[in-house]
Formats: C-alpha cells, structure tokens, sequence
RNA sequence: AGGGUUGUCGCCAAGCGGUAAGGCACAGGGUUUUGAUCCCUGCAUUCGCAGGUUCGAAUCCUGCCAACCCUGCCA
C-alpha cells in the first residue's frame, strides 16, 4: 500500500481540467516547447496538507506534460532556516511518492550568480545602496491611498553603488544599516514595486553557506533568478504573491534571462475544522497541547502519516479537490472519503471492543473453547481467514447493550437477540448493575443451531455485533481523534481547540490475531473504524493504535465515539 | 490615488455564445453475518445582483454588491 508509485491514467490533456492546463496549453501553442516546474520550500518548518496540494500540482504538471519539477530549497533567510527542516521535507515529498530525481537544488547555491546580477542591475541603473533605516523606509513607502516618497539616496552614482554594494558584502556594516534597492517607481499603486529591497545585510550563520555571507537577497529578486537558472517555465505560487508578478516580471526583463517563466498563482488549501499556519501549528506543538509535530490530530504530513494515512489517499485527495483561484474550505469529509476509499479493499478486518463489557452466555458450558474460523475481509477472500477463539465469557461494546432502547435499535437489550459476527445467536436474558448504576454484566443464552456457516434460516436477526473472548483477549490502546478545531462564534478567530479531541481508549480489548502487530500495521476493527499501530509509542507488550477514520454510519443514536 | 483577485448546489469544481459535468455531503430504496461495503434513486429551470447585446448568455458589455490579498530589511 506504500508503493510510490503514481497513476498514469491520470488527466488527460483534454477533457476536463484547471484553469493552469489551459494557460500551459496557450503556452505550448507558441514559442514554448516543454514544461518545467519546481517546487520551492523554504526550511524554515514541517510541511502540511497545504503544501501536498503544491507540491502534487507541481509534480503532477511535469509527469503531464512530459517534463520535469525540480525540489527547490528557497533558503534565502538564514534565520528562520535550518537542515532538520530539510531533511524532513526531503522525506515527505518521497513518502507523498514523488522523485526529484537529480534534480536537488537550494537557492543558497546560487548567490555568487545572484550578486552577480545584483551588480548588474547597479551598473544598469536600476538598483541602489540605501542607507534608510527599516523605520524611515517604511514611513516614506506611502500607504494603500498615497504615494510614496523618493529615497534621499536614491540618486547615488553608479560607482558610489557598486563600491557601496561591495563594502556591504565584505561586512562593513552592521545589520539593517544599509540595503541594496531596486530603483522602480515610489508612485505605483502597487506598493511591491515602490523601491523594494533586493538585498539586506544579516550577519548570521546559515543552514548551507555558513559564514560566508553577510548580505541575504530577498524573496522578490532572488526567485525569479532562481527560476530562471533552472529554466523553469511555469514558476507556480499561491495568490498572495499575485501582486509580486509585476517585479517578478520586472527582474526577468532587467537582468535580461533568455528563459522567462512565466508565474501563475492559485489558492492555498484550507480545510474544514483544522488549521495549517506554521504560527498555530508551532504553539500548539510548544504549549504541548499536542504530541510532537507527528501529533496524529495535526494535517503535517508527517501527522497524518503517524495517524495511518496513505499517500494515494493524499494524491487521490489533491486530485479531487481540485485547483482554482477562488478562496475555498475543503470539507474533511472528502479526504476522509478518500481514506476509506484506499484502505476499504484491501485491510483485514478484525474485532476490537473500545469500550468492553461482558457479555455471559449462560448456558455455554464453563471452560469450554471453541475456534471459529472467520474471513479476513468480506469481499477481499486473497486475505484469507483466521481462527478466533469463542469462550463463556465475551466482552462486547457498551454501546452494544441498552436497558431501555428506542425503536430501531437492532443490537441487544433483555429479550432481543442478535448475531455475534462469526458465532452465535445469543438471546439477552439480564444484566447486572454496579451500587453506580453502571451496567457491568450483559447475560444470554446462545442457540447452537445458529452457528455461522450451517445455514440456519428458521429465524432472522436484525443486527450483527462484534466480540471478544475475554481469556484471549489483547489489551491495547487505542486512540481516538476528533476534529482538532471546532468552531466558536466566541473565540476572535472563529474557531477553538477542540477539548475532545482526543479520546484515548486504555481498556480496548481485541482479539488475539493482533499480537504481533508493528507500527504502521494497519487493521480495520470492525464497525469502529481504521486504525494503525503507532510509530512512536506502541511496543510488542503495550501496542498503541491510532483511529485513522472511523467507518461511515447511517446510525444516529449513538455518537460516534461510543 | 489605491492596486490585485474571486463570486456556478451545503462543500469542492467543470464550463470559455448553443440551452448547467463530476466528486463529497445529504435523503430515500435494495443486497448484506460490519447500521460498513456494494447497487439503484433523488439532489441548481439556474450560475453574486441589476440592466444591455444576441435567434440564443453562466459564458460578451455596463453598472452595482460581497469576500480575500497587499503598506517585512519574511517567504
């Protein structure tokens, strides 16, 4: 289920696609003969969910059209960056089952060429030495309405720029005491294009370059040069960086590249119920409210692959939603769809009680043992079947037994009878309640002519529950995951951790056949859910199990949790 | 003296002047030893609103309205 590799039969170069397919397809009709993308992290965190979208996007284009995608590492901010964040995104592009092949770059690796055209520029008149401070730059950069106002500095000598630049980048300044500036229009009513700095002086030791240099280039001058060395010919972002284009645009003409990518931008990911930004993410992580950047409650992709979810369901996922430029909140619901989808065929199906009672068939005799041969899956037969052990006393879900049940409930209550899946017909006769009122003991009596696989037909049961022999049962952990957001029309910004999010069920008994199991190990247990072995804390003594996604349930009495 | 972008079913999303794809969700029904799966069925006379052009408009034009992004030496 792991295997990386992609579907082919994928979209086709008609029929129904997005709005970049058409753009490409215009391209490809003139001067353009191949498409080539990139996908540019910047170190600087864990990639989530958000980031699966680009990053199937950029792969995908390529694989379509023939062409390649480079992985990018856009470390032009030695700050905020680091190899620990390298290494994992590195892994999570692999695992998603996408190969950049050779083609492994960081933009660190260009900033010889990167000062080259900055020199350039110089020469040409279009970039300056500006000695503002952060504080006078930003009151004379104007405001949404008015215009800015020229740097007093603005009209420096080439020459005087050149030595200046150069004087920069052998450390004779301190950091923020001067900038490299492009020299374009303080007027525009594109606030982007008013002077904006290429170049910052940073006295900070990076991820890749370390001491080496002590001027950084910005995000505005340094991808456009990136894209281009690499000749890539459709440099795709997200919508906030549509008002860059014009000094993405700006930097190509200057500097003059043979190649001219072209950028196009479309809207990010945003998710019902769950929220990616690094800012929330990393509080929850640092307050601890949450287990690690693997919490298997956060859309990290390494969250998500703790929690049990496959990259097809991930791609499969990315392709269903779609790419637009209009804001949107995709619906859980679709990639739990996609979940289900993936690990319905083929996951072996075994019983797990989450939250047990007993269950006493009072005329089995005591000590007895019986195996009952039952199928891995109820269509898959390649799975083939297991021996699970039946005895006297069983434990079944809480949920399973009502004292005062409502109309169409079809599990046990006294009177009622019910098929245990694989066994019996048993028949409620009583319970027993604890001083708390709590029920503890389900009794029943069982009917040997019903035994499963001989037939019987005389009579017919509504509902069929699950069991577990308690002599043989396997106590484990399981966890179980609700939205980690809710909403709150009380909370500033809508939405609030959700108190529940986590519910961890101690005393789940399962049937014996899961001894053994190991992380990743995945099951289905019957009616509960899909659940995976957890990387982090199971052991071969204490196994822990995740809830990937719970089953779909057009049953409506019973929360879902129970 | 503001600029940019977007508005098609509850949620995504095709559609590109010829009479509203698809998926998710939801609701019915059938099968079922998982209230699962599977299988049917239903689900926009209408495309943010108002005008206009046209034999014909979600698609073209005009004008409104709403939402999002932009005033880092972040990306």
């Amino acid at each position: 289920m792991e295997n990386t590799e992609l579907n082919t039969n994928d979209n086709s170069l008609e029929g129904t696609g997005n709005f970049i397919h058409n753009y490409i397809n215009e391209d490809l009709k003139g001067e353009l003969n191949k498409v080539h993308t990139r996908f540019p992290p910047e170190p600087n965190g864990y990639l989530h969910i958000g980031h699966a979208k680009s990053i199937c996007l950029n792969f995908g284009l390529a694989k379509l059209y023939g062409g390649k995608c480079n992985l990018r590492f856009d470390d032009t901010n030695p700050a905020k960056e680091d190899t620990e964040f390298v290494n994992s995104i590195k892994e999570d592009i692999k695992w998603l089952g996408f190969d950049w092949e050779d083609r492994l770059y960081f933009a660190s690796s260009y900033f010889d060429k990167m000062y080259e055209y900055a020199v350039l520029l110089i020469k040409k008149g279009k970039a300056f030495v500006c000695d503002m401070t952060a504080e006078e730059m930003k009151s004379a950069r104007g405001t949404l309405n008015t215009p800015g106002e020229e740097s007093p500095y603005r009209n420096r000598s080439v020459e005087e720029n050149l030595e200046l630049f150069k004087r920069m980048r052998d450390g004779e300044f301190k950091d923020g005491e001067k900038t490299l500036r492009a020299k374009i229009d303080m007027a525009s009513a594109n606030i982007n294009m008013r002077d904006p700095v290429i170049y910052r002086i940073a006295h900070m030791n990076h991820h890749a370059t370390g001491d080496k240099w002590c001027i950084y280039p910005m995000y505005d001058f340094a991808h456009p040069v990136e894209d281009a060395i690499e000749e890539i010919t459709h440099s795709i972002c997200t919508m906030e960086f549509e008002d860059h284009r014009p000094l993405y645009d700006w930097v190509i003409n200057e500097i003059d590249f043979s190649v001219k990518p072209r950028q196009i931008e479309f809207a990010k990911l945003n998710l019902s119920n769950t929220v990616m930004g690094k800012r929330f993410l990393r509080a929850l992580v640092e307050e601890g409210k949450v287990d690690g950047w693997n919490d298997p409650r956060l859309i990290t992709l390494s969250g998500i692959r703790r929690r049990g979810y496959t990259p097809e369901s991930i791609r499969k996922f990315c392709e269903m939603i779609g790419v637009s430029k209009a804001n949107s909140v995709v619906d859980t619901a679709l990639l739990e769809h996609c979940i289900r989808e993936d690990l319905k065929g083929e996951t072996p199906v075994v019983m797990a009680v989450l939250d047990p009672i007993k269950l006493i068939i009072t005329n089995y005799p005591e000590g007895e043992r019986e195996m009952l041969e039952i199928e891995n899956h109820p269509e898959n037969e390649e799975l083939g079947k297991r021996l699970v052990p039946f005895s006297r006393e069983l434990y079944i879900e809480r949920s399973d037994f009502m004292e005062e049940p409502p109309k169409k409930f079809f599990r046990l209550s006294v009177g009622k009878e019910v098929r245990l899946k694989g066994a019996y017909f048993v028949t409620c006769t009583d319970f027993v309640k604890d001083e708390n009122g709590v029920i503890t003991e389900v009794h029943c009596t069982y009917d040997p002519k019903t035994k499963s696989g001989l037939n019987f037909t005389e009579r017919k049961v509504k509902g069929t529950i699950h069991w577990v022999s308690v002599p043989d049962a396997v106590k484990v952990t399981a966890m179980l995951y609700e939205n980690l957001i809710i909403e709150d029309e009380n909370s500033e910004n809508g939405y609030s951790l959700n108190p529940s999010s986590l519910t961890v069920a101690g005393e789940c008994m399962c049937e014996p056949s899961v001894k053994g199991a190991k992380p990743m190990d995945r099951f289905q247990f019957i009616r509960n859910g899909y659940f995976c072995v957890d990387s982090k804390n199971s052991t071969d003594e204490n196994l822990v199990f995740n809830r990937i996604v719970s089953l779909k349930s057009s049953f409506k009495n019973v929360p879902k949790n129970s």
